[in-house]
DNA sequence: GACGCTTGTGTCATTGGATGACAAGTTGCG
DNA sequence: CGCAACTTGTCATCCAATGACACAAGCGTC
């Protein structure tokens, strides 16, 4: 139950040869869009080439994936519903902004560890670097944290004792968190894109930077 | 040179007739969109639907605006635009996050007040709620202050004279900021969208609780 | 006021993303 | 094997967006 939404990750049995088949086309068309969208950008890969570049139909692709942002897109989905699973599962002493940092490290952790490879390395870090060098993917990166942000401020306000409908804070922290994730996203991608360590290490300066940046005045 | 994009702001006086008239369209399409997108909904309302309402081509629409999006979404921009404006303006003594607050408040002001009214408001209001109860407009507003993002940043690591590329604090402290204003966006919206002051003490109450949201623990 | 020049508009065609309908082919299983 | 369930391809359609081209309307000039 807890990973409910996990057929995806690597060291499944997939039940049946029809199962397999379906697992084989959906990574085959997620390597395909990868390849094609590194090479050629994203906006000048059209979804036929990337279905004729495995032969298949475009239409089989629109049953495999929402459309065309979601062949990279659900990676980050599937980080966002890991973290919303870990935080449910955070020790109750922890405050709100600690929990979030765990269970959004342990999440990128998983499902950096758990994806298939891509040329070596956790395919999720080639998708951030792909999503971080086109604005209109990270626009839709953004909308799926949005998506999720309300269902994680209800937890910290649960955690909390605090009414989500009042209370701005539950919110505030779920987006500033996001907004930190997303910066440190680019930053990691333009220092380089190195490996999962260094993503997260990012990932903790700019959480830790989050106070200061906020108040007073910067010393240069 | 300070007002070079204020051709849109109402008091103008449009020189000759060929441009009162292309104002006259456009503001008539953004009338007509908006009034479709209230009653229709966003999604189920084409772009034909609206240019053949004030009778004028879909191609017509689309040499007005980029795209569907932007027929509401340019006020965003105009906000964002007028904020870095008011931002190179504001004095130096002041620390980062006054200086955004205060020349985002502006920009607010000014653009509530400048533009069309739509059934008596402010049109920028109407246009707020519309985005805020459409999730693929949120989304849009999310990558229009996206794109302000750097600029900003880069005022800001100037005036306190740090180094944008090193020290991540100019880009959180931005992102951070644009969260805040989303979250107070939607937070006003689902209080009833009252007028450009409740917005405006609805943003500044948020803005007041992003320390304590990051920070420590939450009192019931 | 007639002449061009510039600019805005409509029509037409095309591309590409996305979805519904239906027929044909595969897999799973008794 | 043979039927039921499922997957796939083909076809048609809708809609956003853009380029090409012809036509009309504003604009300045003589």
């Amino acid at each position: 139950m807890s990973t409910a939404n996990a057929a995806k990750v690597v060291g499944e049995l997939p039940a049946g040869l029809r199962e397999r088949k379906k697992v084989k086309t959906r990574d085959a068309l997620s390597r395909a869009a990868l390849d094609l969208f590194r090479s050629r950008g994203y906006e000048a890969t059209t979804v036929d080439d990337i279905a004729a570049s495995i032969d298949v139909s475009k239409r089989t692709f629109f049953r495999y994936f929402d459309g065309k942002e979601d062949v990279l897109l659900r990676f980050q989905r599937e980080v966002a519903d890991l973290l919303l699973e870990e935080l449910r599962g955070r020790p109750e002493r922890e405050e709100p902004l600690v929990a979030l940092r765990r269970a959004g490290a342990r999440a990128i952790e998983q499902v950096a560890a758990q994806l298939p490879l891509y040329r070596g390395k956790p395919m999720y870090l080639a998708v951030i670097s792909l999503i971080e060098s086109t604005p209109a993917l990270v626009a839709a990166h953004l909308r799926i944290m949005l998506d999720r942000k309300d269902a994680i401020a209800g937890i910290l306000a649960e955690r909390e004792g605090v009414d989500p409908a009042l209370d701005p804070r539950p919110r505030l922290l779920v987006s500033v968190y996001g907004s930190a994730v997303v910066v440190a996203n680019r930053a990691w991608h333009e220092a380089g894109a190195a490996g999962t360590q260094a993503l997260l290490d990012c990932l903790d300066r700019h959480l830790d930077g989050l106070g200061s940046a906020i108040s007073g005045r910067w010393s240069a």
